[in-house]
RNA sequence: GGAGAGGUCGCUUAGCGGUCUAGAGCGGAUGUCUUGAAAACAUCUAAGAAUGAAAGUUCUUCGCGAGUUCGAAUCUCGCCCUCUCCGCCA
């Protein structure tokens, strides 16, 4: 939620930045029901105060007179109370709508409009035509969305034997690194309050149809997260950090459900783009004057993770019409795919400003005055598609692949004959 | 899933229609005393909003919402959550 106090002091610049992430919003409207209920407000504090003071002068049994007074501020009270309500629940509604606003760095425009910042390592030269992902991890056995598609539907599949494996490596891998750097592990609870999604601000309008809802028959249904960020974030709810507990930094661990709805036909090949998907996220809760300072450490952590595992990428910003409702910035990380001849999204790294502790009510404490936290999240590896890049950047041309050195550790032994230092291809 | 109990200021709790501007204890902060500390004593110790230069004043919040009433922490209903016992289960 944007500060009510921004808009009406900017409300030029609310219109512009929700325009450039194209979103259709009258600020004009909002600040004109934002001075109704300013004065119907006002109107129902005289009329209650009215009443207090009434009630405080009788102290035994109340006379005829005072009773009927009682009973007309009542009846008054009554009726300008519903309007309030009914004003309130209308700026609520619009101010929801309102989306964070973009950084000052942000380019303008739409996704065409992102800006590349670096790119790391080149990508690799084979002296074979390289296979994707699907064709490799077929050939080891380590993919099956056949049998997805069989048990679950289209985008769905299955990790299995070293690809099983290498899940675990990189959890493993991740985990330890993002410990040494102060965040807490943390395996959150996948399903959530619909109350939950509504503040965290993904769910809103049109981008209501990407996650699902579980049916909890007579309960209200849950959804299910989308990244471990929709279950870790809202932890904190209502809640007020000392300012020596902060960065507060947690490195989650959990699957992630998408519809993609409005993606059908879109990398339809292999696990790049399916319905769940397993993800190792990091969520901090910083300090405002604090949050470049976090935003480049969430970064560069993501960036050595794709050093040291020596996958060619590039960095990239993403353009304002790109970015998701509670984001004011997102970074991404793009690894170089060999069979698309191209850089892909592997990695997310977003500020969402207090946009999101404003709707969760999520402060700190500074000298007893109450600030809100800011809150960034960055992925530290997507599963799936790490494990894509790291098939299709390291496979050789008898179809089997090296897996780079750092993770031989996180793998356990080799016995019945696997070999971890590379995954060999299945005999037929 | 069945039965019961309960959600009040960081923690433990009092409160059972007007005396609640919610009391007490613990914890915390500051001060007095002390070489320093402890103890003792004193004061303070929830959040949000309106107005105001400020001091202050007022309003809201006793899990959330609706209702009864001149008046609700207190009564009624619905919802959310927690705990205990039983059942089921990895």
């Amino acid at each position: 939620m944007i500060d009510i106090n921004l808009i009406r002091n900017n409300p030029k610049d609310i219109q512009k930045a929700a325009k450039n992430k194209n979103i259709d919003i009258n600020v004009d409207h909002i600040l004109g029901i934002d001075k109704k209920y300013k004065e119907l407000s006002l109107v129902v504090q005289k009329l209650r105060e009215e009443r207090n003071v009434l009630t405080d002068s009788m102290k035994g049994e109340p006379s005829k007179e005072q009773i009927e007074k009682g009973k007309i501020l009542k009846e008054k009270l009554e009726k300008e109370d519903h309007a309030l309500k009914a004003v309130w629940e209308e700026l609520k509604e619009k101010l929801y709508q309102i989306p964070n606003l973009p950084l000052k760095t942000v380019p303008i425009g739409d996704s065409s409009k992102f800006k590349i910042i670096k790119k790391v390592g080149m990508p690799k030269k084979f002296s074979f035509i390289p296979k994707d992902h699907l064709e490799i991890g077929e050939g080891l056995d380590i993919i099956d969305v056949k049998r997805g598609a069989k048990v679950s539907g289209t985008r769905f599949a299955y990790l299995k034997n070293e690809g099983a494996l290498l899940e675990l490596a990189l959890i493993q891998f991740a985990m330890d690194r993002l410990i040494k750097e102060g965040f807490s592990p943390i395996f959150p609870p996948m399903l959530i309050r619909h109350e939950i999604t509504e503040e965290l601000g993904y769910w809103n309008a049109e981008n209501s149809n990407n996650y699902y809802s579980v049916n909890n028959y007579e309960e209200p249904p849950f959804y299910l997260i989308g990244t471990a960020e929709h279950a870790i974030v809202p932890m904190h709810k209502d809640e007020i950090f000392e300012e020596k507990d902060l960065p507060k930094r947690y490195v989650g661990f959990s699957s992630a459900f998408r519809r993609e709805a409005g993606t059908y036909g879109k990398d339809t090949r292999g696990i790049l783009r399916v319905h769940q998907f397993d993800k190792v996220e990091m969520v901090s809760f910083v300090k405002p004057q604090n949050e470049e300072k976090e935003r480049k450490k969430i970064l560069f952590v993501a960036e050595s993770f794709m050093q040291d595992l020596g996958l060619p990428y590039q960095i990239t910003q993403l353009a304002s019409g790109d970015l998701a409702f509670p984001s004011a910035e997102t970074i991404d990380i793009e690894t170089w795919m060999p069979s698309q001849n191209k850089y892909r999204e592997t990695h997310s790294i977003s500020t969402t400003t207090d946009f999101q502790s404003r709707r969760l009510n999520i402060k700190y404490n500074v000298n007893g005055e109450k600030k809100f936290v800011h809150i960034l999240n960055g992925t530290a590896f997507a599963i799936g598609r790490t494990i894509i890049s790291i098939l299709e950047n390291y496979q050789k041309s008898d179809g089997s692949v090296l897996i780079p050195k750092i993770l031989q550790k996180y793998l356990p032994a080799g016995k019945a004959g696997l070999h971890f230092e590379k995954i060999s291809p299945k005999k037929v």
